[in-house]
DNA sequence: AAACGTTGCAACCGCTTTTTC
DNA sequence: AGAAAAAGCGGTTGCAACGTT
């Protein structure tokens, strides 16, 4: 099975994965514009970083979702809509992929119940009311902001040109940061949220949540005008 | 046993974002 | 600053496995 341009596309055999595990192993993940030609695969760049990402990688949990997953899963949909990485972010050891499939299976099986209880059907003509989705936005951080309390803004020297604020102060500029922002939101106001094996989600990171404190001010600036926490993060069914 | 329907998951595609030059 | 390349993301599809009739 090749493609257009003579690149092989379809289900991976045991070779290729062979081959693309050896290559991973060997240079590490990235640069997958090499990896082909590296691993010795006539695979396009993407379809090899998709078979790492979502199936060889010995980090990825298996089998089926667990009851705190499936809840995490459900209170972050309705807070991120399908921002499945980010999502996926917050669930070890789980691909965005993984979690978008399950929620593709799980919405399929909630419509179809749904179906058969009629009375739970909108009428005819009535409107349906949009989804709003709340979306985590960009925030510029000055050098002068409350945000960063004091702590410097270290000018890229590293790999990292993304999250350089120090540690402690890290904003919402990587998107790593991002999710570790939305973690300390939703812990914030709901730590059950979380379940057990994330119960100190903060510990592997090195800064201190309290340099991290959502003011009402920052709430607010999250939240619509008619919403409250409770809208977005209780979620029911 | 065969035909058909359903489900779950791997993979592809097109688009957007980020990085590099 | 802008263009090109690379990386990343989400929607969708294809198909094998399984269940039902």
């Amino acid at each position: 099975m090749e493609g257009t341009l003579g690149v092989r596309k379809g289900a991976w055999n045991n070779l290729e994965d062979d081959l693309l595990k050896a290559c991973v192993q060997q240079y590490g993940e990235g640069k997958w514009h090499l990896v082909p030609k590296r691993a010795g695969l006539n695979r396009c760049r993407k379809s090899c970083r998709l078979r790492w990402l979502n199936y060889l990688n010995p980090n990825i949990k298996r089998g089926e979702f667990t009851n705190d997953e499936v809840d995490l899963i459900l209170r972050l949909h309705k807070l991120l809509g399908n921002r499945w990485s980010l999502i996926a972010g917050r669930l070890p050891e789980r691909t965005p992929n993984d979690v978008k499939n399950y929620w593709n299976s799980y919405i399929k099986k909630k419509l179809s119940s749904n179906k058969e209880d009629v009375n739970a059907r909108p009428k005819e003509n009535t409107v349906m009311e949009p989804h709003i989705v709340i979306k985590p936005q960009p925030r510029t951080i000055s050098t002068t902001s409350p945000w960063l309390r004091g702590k410097v803004i270290k000018e890229d020297e590293s790999e990292n040109k993304q999250c350089n604020v120090t540690s402690e102060a890290c904003g919402a500029s990587s998107p790593e940061c991002n999710i570790n922002w939305l973690g300390t939101i939703l812990e914030e106001n709901d730590t059950s949220l979380l379940g057990e094996q994330n119960d100190t989600p903060f510990e592997d990171l090195n800064w201190d949540k309290e340099h991290f404190a959502m003011t009402p001010t920052n709430i607010e600036d999250f939240l619509r005008e008619d919403q409250s926490w409770s809208d977005i993060v209780d979620f029911k069914w």
